[in-house]
Order: structure tokens, then C-alpha cells, then sequence
DNA sequence: CATGAATGAGAATTCATTCAT
DNA sequence: GATGAATGAATTCTCATTCAT
């Protein structure tokens, strides 16, 4: 249920230069989009050579493919994990925003590389294997209809429908936060806090709608 | 509350080449963005000589500004226009809701390079005029509070949050149908009365939530 | 049985681009080999801007390939015209050496790029058709063996051994005087005499040999 | 009169690095050419680190140098001795054939590199020291010219142009050969036998001539 | 207005060479 | 000696922009 903070750390204590690199990329593609970013972008943001850069990898390309299979899967094994629960769905609901609304957190970079650069290039949506959206959907569209069907969830609302109205919410309300609509310097706790209650208005906002002024009261 | 479907005929019958040189840009730029977009693809697409361009435009920022303030500032005017209807919050947030879906149903390229590339390029955020995002949250925020005061909506619920989730479903519901996850054909009306439903989805989970299975029997 | 001496003006008055970088990178390929040419070297050999190249040439491979296909098809058939001829073979043969030393003589930058940048790359002997030198190693020996079965020319001597000799004794004579070994500057012909002296030479040797010195008397 | 097969063996049991890795570039040089060919290219094709050529080499130049040094040399000794020979000029241009055609057939590679690579790169004609081409022609010119002189061979016919003839016919025949336009498999003799009566055909036609097709019969 | 050839700065990629381990 | 990571200059290739026709 969490995503690991830093990744350079994983093989040991050498810094990891393939892990290195990849850091370094989400970070410059996130700022500047794929096609805006330089190799030598890259290479300046990881603190290396300019050639080190193709000694791990052969090409931009295969640093944005390798993004995503390492970020996403690891990500999306978090999901898998909280919709195998036996929990009800409206507490897996709320992993699953707390899951997605701490690795925008930790790491907003990830999330926007994912999301944007890796949906237009159609090269990564390999045939046999859903792309990344269509896997988020799916791991909680069957959340929503595993509580429909259990009589916790609403049965007239479109499963689909309501999935994505989930998903999108949880999006737009990182994406508001990274762009500085909303403030979330809470106290030093990283915005932990904060994001936890953003979490729960999103699923209160879900499960009891914001309808009705007269409950407000 | 509409979008126009073609703009070429705005200016008379005669096509302009500057619209159609810019509605060219704005679907190479959401299938490619705006770096991995070249001069001379937005001319194939317009089907002119790319040296042309050069006649309209100073060059390809230009090009990208002006889809932003043609495009975007019709689309706020229309929202504009919903936020000061004097009907109730309730009604307001469904034409929002349709028209984002229409707009995003006839040109969802507009809505990618909107969204997408101007955010990206810090330029056009210039001192004094808010950016794209804050302003559609502005006013969709606006409608939420003020159904807040007159206690048509739930006053527990933060505005901000509570429409960045409203927009955000919106946002992901039309994703994902773009995307091919959820599908439109229905009837030869082009999907309207399918985004119409969709519409009334999404407010609904918005004002009732999804919650409390037991009602959907 | 000429090899034009100047290609620029095949089209007309208009020097051909497409021609003028072609006959550049020839001289460019002749001088330092293809791996050690520079896009740039072609391009200032050609008078011209560095990415003009580009324009008219996909890459360096492209230009190389050109080169072959233009330049040799022209060859063969020059060669395959005198194969066809009533002649008796020794006749058809002196025309051989005459084509192949003035093509040398002409543009010995043609014949190294041909011999040795193109039998390096297998990808120009794609299956089905031949390469380079079978293709001249057939049409000579076509000529040696209608010679033998005519009775114009010994038949105890291996068809293909003999036609190798008499291309590769061509061949080198030209390498030799290219490379300085020997002098052609004798009066102001351009050396056309002193190559039809070689040429004549090169047959006399090949159908009445060099031993038994008496004859020399 | 003949060449190592292989040369690893030359400075004792131990295969030495500096052969090792010389005998890797030349088959690498052959295939590619001297630029078209990478350090790492050779490092693999040797089996070692390509950080351990420059422990041996100082640069890739050197190693270029190196094969022409010891190749050569060798190869020029054993023409040097058959020249220096007694026997009428016949049997010693005999013998010339057989070591050209056996230094071909044993190590085609060494002789595409001396020939190709060495003439081109013109650092290695330094003044004072004919370089390859000349050696050989001159070598092959003494023994023609000192026939000529015993009354051996035909007066008639310039030397120079003889004996380039001689060499072309030698070298063009190997290139058909590995070129894999005739076909060398003879016998489990490696083809030995198969080149000694190409070069007695050579020879013979060097002598004898093919002209006159009565003889044939 | 239209066209597309021409230019050259800039970014991707390669690879000889050095160096720490 | 041996290894392969690290460096960066050199080169290929791209493409925004200009310009002659």
C-alpha cells in the first residue's frame, strides 16, 4: 500500500546509476514533457556524463519504456494487492485513494510522466496488454462492482461511470494541488495529514454525494 | 452553453487559412504535443505548403497562443455564462457537466492541448491572469459555494476539494472514453444523448454519492 | 562504350542537386572511404549547406546505395552491349578493357567507390540478384566461353579463371597507375592513347602470353 | 615460401595478447574497414576487455600499424627469397603465385587489410619507403624484367604492364574465390590443391596466352 | 499568396580514450 | 594485468526559420 520514497537504495548501498538515471528522467520529463527534455537534461539533473547516460540505456525511448515498467507495475501490484482485501468496499475505496494521493505526494513527478507521456505514445500499448488506464479502471471498477453486488455500493449508478468519476476526482485533486490551487503546507509532516483528509472527503464526496444542503447543517 | 463544431466559417464562408492552419496544429499537437509536433506535419495536415504557415504565423509558439486564446476564452465565456444563471446550483453543475462533455465529445483535441501543453508552458501563466486550470476551477468553485450559502449542498464538504473531484470525474469519465475503455455508440445522434446520460451520472454521484447500497434496490 | 563525363548536365541546364551531391560523395567516398567521410565533407565537396543533404537524401546508407544503383546499372550496360555484339570474341574482349580503363580513366573515383565501399556492405546483395562482381565476372566470361566453343580461344584453360585473370589484370594495371606507380602523361589526351596502349597490351598478353622470350625477337 | 597459419604461436606456447588481439582486428578491419570498425569490436572478437587493448596498443592507429609491420614484412621476405632464386624466371613467378594464392587462401583477411586499408591511409608511405603496392610490383617487375633480359620471356611487352597484369590475375582470382563466385571445395586438403592449379592456370595463361583457339584442341 | 529549396543551430548518438577498482 | 564504468569530443540527423521564385 505504500510506494517506496527513493529507489536508489534498493540494490544496496551503491547508488544504483540505471535507478539514478531513471530518477532523474521522471524528474526532467515531468518538467518538461518528453519531447522537450535533452539527454543532457538528464544527465546534468542525475549529476553524470553525458555518455554515461547511453552506456545504460540505448536510447531516450527505451529510459521512457523502462519508466514505465518499473513505476507502473510496481504501482499497480500496490492496487491488486488492496482489491484482493476482504475488507468492505468502501474501506478498499479508501486505500486505494490514500495509495494513489501519497505516490502523488511523494512523488508527484511519477504520476504526471505516467499519466501523460506514456498514454500518447502508443508504442506501450502493446497488443495482449491493457495500457495503464484501462488496468487502473479495471483493478477498481471491480472494487465498485464487488460492492454493488455485495449490496454496499449503489446498483443504479454505471460502474464504469462511477469509477472514473472515483479515479478522475483523486486526479484532479492532486492535480490541483501541484499546480497550486489548494495549499497543503499542514504542519511538518510532509502534507501526510493533509492528504489523508483529502482522501476521505473524496470517498465522503463518493459514497454520500455533496447533495442535500439541509444534511450540511 | 455549445461549442461551435467548425470554426472555419466563423469569418464568412470562405475558409480562413488561419483557422484552418490552427484547428490543423491543435490535432497534431494532441496527438504528438507540442515539441514532438514539426511545422511541417501541421502543414500536411492542413494540407498547405509548410512555408506557408510562416505567412500566418510568426512562428510555432505563436502558433500554440493563439489556439489558447481563441479556444479557451470562448470556453469560459460559456462557463461564465452558466456560473451567473440564477437557477439552482444543482442545475448549474449539470450544464457545466454538459458542457465539458460536448466540448470534449466534438473536439478532444482542444480540451488535450489545452489542458496538457498549456499548463505545461509557464508562459502563458503571465502575471495577473490566472491560468487555465484555476480559472475553470474558479468558476466551478464559485457555483459550489454559492449552492453552499443557500444550502442546496453540503456545507461540510471543502469547495475546493469538492470540485476538483467534480471536474476530475468529468475530466477521467471523457479519458477514459476517448481511450476506448467505455464505449458511445449509441444511436446516430454522434453520442450526445449517451454524454447526456454520462452528465446526469456524474452529477448524481456528485449530489447522492454512490454509498449505502440498500437505495440502489 | 563512353561513361558521360559529367552527370550535372543530364537534366537539362539546371545542375541537379540530387546529381551534384552524388557526384561529391563519390569523390568524398573515393578519397577517405565511407566510414571516413563526414556528411559535412559531402556537403562542402558539393558547395552546398550542411542539411540540404537531408533534403534530397535520407541518410548516408541512402547516398551510398545511390551511388551503386546509378553509376553501375549504367556500366553493366554498357558491358552487356558488347557481349551482344557479332564480333569475334578478341574484338569484344579489347572493348572490355578499352569501357573499364576509360571508366577508370574518366572517374577513377567511380570504380574505387563501386569495388570496394559496395562489395563491403552485404546489404547490397540482396538475394535474387547478383552482386556487383558476379554480374561482371558473368558477362566476361559469357564472352570467353563463346569464344572457346567459336574456337577463337583455347578451350584447356578454365572459362572462369581465365576471365578473372583478364578482369583482375585490368583492374590492378589501372590501380597501379592510380595509386602512381606508373606514369599516363603523354601529350595532352588526357592519356585516352596510353590506355588504349594498356589495353592492347593487357589482351596481347592474355591471348598470346608472355613466355617463350624467342618471339620476343 | 609460406606463411603461418597462425601467429599466436610465434613467441612461444603462451598465445600472446598483442597477437591475440592483432589477429581480432584484422578479421574486424577485413570486415567492417579500419573506420567502420570499434574498439569494442575487436576487444569481443578476442575474447578480452576492451579496456585491455590500450594496455597493449597505444591507440587504434597503432594497431593498424602493427598488422601492416608484421604482416607484411613476412610477406615480403618470402617474395624477396623467391626472387633471389636461381631458376628460370617461369618457376619463380610460379612459386609468386602459389605463396599469393596460399597467404589468400590461409588468411584472406591479411590481405584485404594490407591492400584496402593501407593503401588508403597514406600516414604509412612515409617518405624514403616505398609502401605495399610498389613493394610487391617492384619485386614481381625484377623477376619479369630479368626474364625478359635471359631471353625467357617476350621483349615486346612492357614490363610494368606485365606484371600488374600477373598480380591482378592472382589477386582477382582469390576475390572470385572468396567472393563465393567459384567454388574451392576440393578434396579435405583445405583447398591446397585447388589453388596450385589455379596457379598453374595462371601461369599458363601469363605464358601461353589463351588466344588462338586451335591449341585448345 | 504559395511553394518548397536552402540554411544552420541544436539535439541525439557514437565511440575513442581515460581511470578507478 | 584485467575490467568495464566514466568522460566528452566528434558526428549524424532533425527541424524551425528564411528566402528566392
Amino acid at each position: 500500500m505504500t510506494v517506496p520514497e527513493t529507489t536508489e537504495t534498493r540494490r544496496g548501498t551503491r547508488p544504483d546509476k540505471r535507478e539514478l538515471i531513471l530518477d532523474a528522467a521522471i524528474r526532467v520529463f515531468a518538467r518538461n514533457g518528453y519531447h522537450g527534455s535533452r539527454i543532457s537534461d538528464i544527465a546534468r539533473e542525475a549529476g553524470i556524463a553525458y555518455g554515461l547516460v547511453y552506456h545504460y540505456y540505448k536510447n531516450k525511448e527505451e529510459i521512457l519504456r523502462s519508466i514505465f515498467e518499473q513505476r507502473w507495475s510496481g504501482f499497480l501490484e500496490a492496487l491488486e494487492g488492496i482489491a484482493a482485501e476482504e475488507t468492505p468496499a468502501q474501506e478498499r475505496l479508501l486505500s486505494v485513494a490514500a495509495l494513489i494521493l501519497n505516490a502523488y505526494r511523494a512523488r508527484p513527478e511519477w504520476v504526471k510522466v505516467l499519466v501523460i507521456e506514456i498514454q500518447r505514445s502508443a508504442r506501450f500499448a502493446e497488443p495482449g496488454q491493457l495500457d495503464a488506464f484501462a488496468q487502473l479502471f479495471d483493478v477498481v471498477g471491480r472494487i465498485v462492482r464487488d460492492g454493488q453486488e455485495r449490496g454496499e455500493l449503489r446498483r443504479d449508478i454505471d460502474a464504469n461511470i462511477a469509477c472514473t468519476i472515483f479515479v478522475g476526482g483523486l486526479e484532479l485533486a492532486i492535480t490541483s494541488l501541484v499546480l497550486g490551487v489548494a495549499e497543503a503546507d499542514e504542519g511538518d509532516d510532509g502534507g501526510r495529514a493533509y492528504y489523508m483528509r483529502v482522501a476521505r472527503t473524496v470517498l465522503d464526496v463518493f459514497l454520500h454525494g455533496i447533495g442535500e444542503g439541509e444534511r450540511g447543517e
